[in-house]
DNA sequence: CGCTTTTGACCGGCGC
DNA sequence: GCGCCGGTCAAAAGCG
């Protein structure tokens, strides 16, 4: 089971707020996404065995402990970790925020629909600022990010490409880019995981290059620098092992994806997909906007329909599926159709699903 | 041979 | 201004 939590400082402290979700499946583990900032906390569960059944968890009652204990080893177990931004979740999200962002909006990344329905959930006041996301799921990958910084980041960092001249002055320059300096490189949306794993680098489907490794203060595990290696894509994700528990995982993702997954390509993520829908998996990073808009909102609109949501979405975005409700805690959570989609194209089940299950499934 | 990982150097931001 | 720290670069090494 996965359960994720959106805590608004993932790193220092799972705080209420946060959304779990839960799934219960074969391998699965529990991830917690935490999202600074988030009002309510939710929780998500997900039967994956089921076959992708997942429940969210209600808004508003103390969050559950942060630690669960499952194992799995994608990036979806995950656990709450602290981004270190100070910037909510939303600015990274470069989400409106007067939509509740909420955990699948992290995982899109992308523009959020105005919300149809609103959700009574309260939470959506809080939402202010957080952005980043985490989870403690206690699972095989997990990771908790940790933005805050500054970031220097490179995103911005056209260098490369940019003007070789550059190069030739002088080495020393290389890395540099001729940011400007009034200009604080923006930040690409933020959204860190803890995972419960033995693998450092959980297997989410894209294929990454790991560009750097540093070591980080205050802890004896190094955090390990990995880019998108797809073409034009700047995605890029931290990993790093928890210094208090190192067996949790601390993954953060930092941009959107400008491609498929190569793992949707192959098929890869048939896990779900049959007979829970999950099919035809596009993560959130996959698609692009325009696209992803509507996908949404015709999402929505079914899931208004839908006759029986399980997962809800506490914050006040309504955004993903209000159908989303929290009924089904504790118990095998169940998507509709349009649920499973919805968490589909934002890539909430695929980025959960365990690697093993999709690389091969197990039994457990 | 091509791609990925390793690793030391370097840069920019931030706090003191 | 200085030092610390996070983040990135890129050469070299490793691997299939």
């Amino acid at each position: 089971m996965y359960t994720i939590q959106y805590i608004q400082n993932p790193y220092m402290e799972k705080r209420d707020t946060g959304v779990t979700l839960k799934t219960t499946e074969n391998s699965m583990a529990n991830s917690t996404f935490i999202a600074e900032e988030m009002p309510t906390s939710f929780a998500l569960s997900i039967s994956a065995a089921a076959a992708a059944s997942a429940a969210v968890a209600a808004p508003s009652p103390p969050p559950p402990p942060p630690t669960t204990t499952t194992t799995s080893n994608s990036i979806f177990d995950m656990i709450p970790c602290d981004i270190g931004d100070q910037k909510g979740f939303l600015d990274l999200l470069d989400i409106n925020q007067d939509f509740a962002p909420s955990l699948f909006d992290w995982f899109q990344a992308g523009p959020i629909l105005p919300p149809q329905q609103p959700l009574p959930s309260p939470a959506s006041s809080a939402l202010p600022e957080s952005s980043e996301v985490l989870n403690n799921p206690a699972t095989p990958n997990s990771s908790s990010i940790s933005s805050s910084s500054n970031e220097a980041g490179n995103d911005g960092q056209a260098s490369k490409g940019g003007d070789e001249e550059e190069q030739d002055q002088d080495k020393t320059k290389k890395q540099l880019k001729p940011k400007k300096k009034n200009q604080k490189r923006q930040r690409e949306p933020r959204f860190a995981f803890m995972t419960k794993s033995e693998v450092d680098h959980l297997d989410d489907g894209y294929r990454w290059r790991k560009y750097g490794q540093k070591a980080v203060k205050n802890s004896p595990y190094p955090r390990s620098y990995y880019r998108c290696t797809s073409a034009g894509c700047g995605v890029k994700k931290r990993v790093e092992r928890s210094s208090d528990d190192p067996s949790i995982v601390v993954t953060t993702y930092e941009g959107q994806h400008t491609h498929p997954s190569p793992i949707t390509t192959r098929g890869n993520i048939g896990i779900l997909t049959d007979s829970t829908g999950f099919g035809a998996v596009s993560s959130p990073f996959l698609i692009p906007q325009a696209q992803f808009h509507q996908q949404l909102q015709q999402q929505q609109q079914a899931y208004m329909y839908s006759s029986s949501p399980t997962l809800n979405i506490t914050t006040n975005s309504s955004f993903p599926p209000s159908s989303f409700s929290s009924s089904l805690l504790g118990e095998t959570p169940q998507f509709t159709p349009s649920q499973s989609s919805w968490l589909r194209d934002h890539g909430l089940l695929q980025d959960i699903v365990p690697s093993q299950m999709r690389k091969e499934p197990k039994e457990e």
